[in-house]
DNA sequence: TGTTAGCACTTGAAGGTTATGAGTGCTAAA
DNA sequence: TTTAGCACTCATAACCTTCAAGTGCTAACA
């Protein structure tokens, strides 16, 4: 158990440190916590922190900086004293979500720009996914010069379209035929289930109305595999050009490719303790090692049956946390509100 | 005008600068070219080509490294005795372009990557853009839950769709009757035209049949946009770090910024002589202050009455001309083929 | 006249030295 | 428990030295 003073202590490395980029020595602690105690004293608390693991040296007589430990206990005992949402920043949030959308797609990947916009990180947001998404209708219209639209909807409100070619000799009563079998097979199953069947007994079926069914059968598969991933988006990601230590391309290449790999990044974003709004993973606490100099944080939002999603911000170890966190959860709370209100729209 | 020797002395200065990054001395030069003469003679013959302009140093004794009009010079006059494109690369370029693509767009998106790939460069393909493109059809489909997608096609084959809201008490005869007014007075007109009677008196005439006519207008100008804008992909954009000075992240921002504005790039990438089939800019010739260390060679492809769009590679100036625009040259061919292969499907 | 050997000279890169400043740990006294 | 004082450490920057690569020039040569 840290005494108050050394409390205060922590709490000012962590916070010059993350602030200015130095190690932080015993006189300049003297200067920055209005304490009436000498330099020397300062020097004796900070070798017993040190002990304790919470802060390290960069060189033998260096100043200190936070070990992850040490960040991790400012997180999780010491951050509260300095969170608030500026009133500037929260008008930013609200002005940002304010526009009419139309799709909740264009919700979540501008909330990952304005995200990593506020915090010069790197954002990301993930829609939000209810377990069990269904198919609840399905068209093909014909387009002319043997192209057709074919369409498909979800229960939760997602539409996915996409063009495909046919042979010229299909007729409209082919497609009519197809669109009720995919009626009355496939629609009201789960996506699941559908991507399943589609590659068992559906061809097969097909197989009686086209004599080529499979640019078909690919362009279906293709949307319902857009419809039932649960799609993410990053932001700004050259932010990490200003955090990281570019000193040589290939890792910052192989950053790039973590961060569109919708899996690997769903993955490490899953809270370890649910029990809070803002869930903080400090450096070899998320699961890859590329990872091991930065921090994630994740909200998760919720929206009743329409599932929950996730936003995240990826900075460096050494982040303002107090700010962030606090951006993080004023933001998770705006974004439920827009989409309650946006999906509300069609739930009537 | 250059004797043969200073032609091959400038020919192997470029060869050897390009693919090692060192400056050429005297010394290396003999090696070189298995000509029989001195150091000293070589000396001689490069203080020449310097007054020419044509090789210059980096400092007092360093070696030469080509000036960008020795670039050009090489380019001009002396790349044709190494151009050649390789077996391996050949067959590279005419497996990537082999799958079946359902979109143009999915064909030029591919090429750019394939490019980037196969240069280690950044590559930019542009669709092919027939000067007036008409609306040729439209549709509304009905999806339920407030709900519409609209669907717009184009003479040129492009299909785009965009979903938007309408209010409930909005009847299947309203949308009938939207329909019917955007046939009878928009379809067959160039995009551009209806763009502008979209400003203009298309949106009280809607206003007869919805009362809040924004949602729709907006769907339909957004999907226009889109179908008029002539699309680009870039590939490669992180291969920008293996030839670019990193050193201030602003100017790599600065740099992918630029790279994402189309009509920017569209404007750089037109050919200077277009009597060549690969047209190349070096460095200064690059009308953009950003792109002065760089070099853009652009070669346009022709599919007929489906228009002509332009692929390019953006490197350093101290690139391997003579692969790059065999490569470049190549695979505009290969893509030529590809797409008229592709057109004839929907023109018969 | 073109070519060559020879030589003095220049330069960047790499390595070594030194001074400086910020910071530490420890000791002994208050 | 706190503090002043002091010896000590280390990173950084400035400066010097050495080295290799390369140049330009001159004078001799074919």
């Amino acid at each position: 158990m840290l005494t108050d003073r050394q409390k205060l202590i922590l709490q000012a490395i962590v916070l010059a440190y993350t602030e200015t980029g130095h190690a932080v020595g015993s006189k300049k602690l003297v200067e920055m916590l209005k304490i009436t105690v000498s330099s020397a004293t300062i020097r004796n608390e900070m070798a017993t922190l040190e002990e304790f693991g919470l802060i390290q040296k960069e060189h033998t007589s260096s100043g200190r900086i936070p070990s992850l430990a040490g960040y991790r206990y400012y997180v999780d005992h010491l951050k509260h004293r300095d969170i608030l949402v500026g009133k500037n920043d929260m008008s930013l949030i609200r002005q940002s979500l304010d526009g009419s959308y139309a799709k909740v797609d264009e919700i979540i990947a501008s909330s990952a720009n304005m995200l990593s916009q506020l915090t010069s990180y790197t954002a990301l947001a993930i829609k939000p996914e209810s377990g069990d998404v269904k198919l609840s209708g399905f068209r093909l219209v014909p387009l002319g010069n043997h192209q057709v639209l074919a369409i498909l909807v979800t229960d939760s409100g997602e539409v996915e379209s996409q063009q495909f070619a046919i042979n010229k000799d299909v007729s409209g009563d082919q497609l009519e035929a197809i669109v009720r079998l995919v009626n009355e097979q496939l629609v009201g199953q789960s996506l699941r289930i559908v991507l399943q069947r589609l590659l068992t007994d559906i061809p097969t079926q097909i197989a009686q109305y086209l004599s080529t069914p499979d640019g078909f059968l690919q362009t279906f598969g293709q949307a319902l595999d857009r419809a039932a991933s649960d799609q993410f988006f990053v932001g700004g990601r050259l932010n990490l050009l200003d955090f990281s230590s570019i000193d040589n391309p290939t890792t910052l290449k192989d950053l790039y490719q973590l961060l569109s790999n919708k899996t690997d990044m769903h993955d490490m974003m899953i809270p370890s303790q649910d029990n809070t709004e803002v869930s903080v993973k400090i450096g070899d606490e998320i699961a890859n090692d590329l990872l091991k100099d930065y921090s994630l944080l994740t909200a998760t939002y919720d929206v009743g049956n329409h599932g929950r999603g996730m936003i995240a911000i990826l900075g460096p170890t050494r982040m303002s946390y107090s700010r962030t966190i606090g951006l993080l959860g004023a933001f998770r709370q705006e974004l439920t509100n827009k989409l309650i209100n946006y999906y509300q729209f069609y739930d009537e």
